[in-house]
DNA sequence: ACTTGTGAAGTCATTCACAGCG
DNA sequence: CGCTGTGAATGACTTCACAAGT
């Protein structure tokens, strides 16, 4: 049906990375896939990863599979993985750092700049490479590394300044962790993850 | 359409913290809310309110709104506050420290029993008044407490067997944050948080 | 007048089921 | 025969728009 969009489906978009996963634990001499084998690998049902090929515009070959190592470069392709993508975390608290020690960022192509905080105590601390810095740097920062994106960790109450800040220096990208009802203008987006309200949905459902 | 229904829409169900975040923060003497007045305060739209209240059974008044404590009382009960929840958390690395010294959950009414690690070295530290202990205690305080639910911050290598080892001691609800593919029993309920994931998409729909 | 409550339509995503190619 | 590719069905959620209650 799409065989030139230039927009994938979110939902096709955030299985990527797992079909990246397993084709790139895949033996070196496997050479193809079928969506039956794809999707046990990935926890989906086949339908779906025939559904996704296809609106990616991706073409296996009938009764064999799909090519894995043309899978992998179009998926790397497709996430943008290779093209130079900086981020910064603000907020250097619990959370903050322990973000800025998980490896998966990094493995998935990004590059986190610095972790931006209030406090001046915890300046010149380094977690995992990533130096702390003052709030006062962020600007800067965010021109000379062209920093498109930014990780908000900081406490709910801080959290609305914070993003207009970010919006105000043209960071069109948002990924919040703050418990907070945000407002942004439309064209910003910004992709919430509420710890809490998550394990509540799970809680509700378990009875 | 739902006027007794045991169950609600998940995506109901996840706006509940936000409108009660909401009606919480209401002074003393405002009685009622308008679909208007909520929908602004949660940031979703009016049309989303009313199929909510009419989805949960909630009544309001015509001409005026909703009666702001029952709607609170309604929630509550909704999200099951007030009843005892007991949470373990496995893996004491950076994210479950910053998880457990994260307020939202006992602000949401969930109890952490304890941080579970393999490593010897974590033993016996305290985060938050939260004890980390070994994982071989983990099945008796399991059983003492009453856990129904887990929160998995282990590295993706070792999520499989930890979320085996849950399922085998009853937990049907688990809250993942390993950056793996998990299999488990169909009545076994895992929600993923896929940290990076989440990223890349972001930054997919920010080209 | 103001605001609820809800059919009906719209959007997005998953799933089915099978014709058609290799 | 096996496996892809896709129309059509289904399902979950949102949004519209308006009749009806206060």
């Amino acid at each position: 049906m799409a065989l030139r969009t230039g927009r994938v489906a979110r939902a096709t978009i955030a299985r990527l990375p797992k079909y990246l996963a397993y084709l790139e634990g895949l033996d070196e001499h496997t050479a193809t896939v079928s969506s039956q084998h794809l999707a046990d690998g990935a926890a989906v049902k086949d339908a779906i990863v025939r559904r996704d090929m296809s609106d990616l515009g991706v073409t296996g070959t009938r009764g064999v599979g799909y090519d894995v190592s043309s899978l992998i470069d179009r998926f790397h392709q497709e996430l943008g993985r290779g093209e130079a993508r900086t981020v910064v975390i603000i907020g250097a608290g619990n959370l903050g750092h322990a973000l800025a020690n998980y490896h998966g960022f990094e493995n998935a192509g990004f590059a986190i700049v610095g972790c931006y905080d209030a406090d001046p105590e915890k300046l010149g601390r380094v977690y995992n490479g990533i130096p702390v810095k003052g709030v006062e740097e962020l600007a800067g920062d965010v021109a000379i590394h062209q920093v498109a994106m930014a990780i908000v960790t900081v406490p709910g109450p801080a959290a609305q300044q914070v993003v207009d800040h970010l919006v105000e220096l043209g960071i069109r990208s948002i990924l919040s962790f703050a418990p907070a009802t945000l407002s942004h203008p439309e064209d910003v987006d910004v992709r919430h993850v509420d710890l809490s309200t998550e394990l509540q949905v799970l809680a509700y459902f378990s009875r």
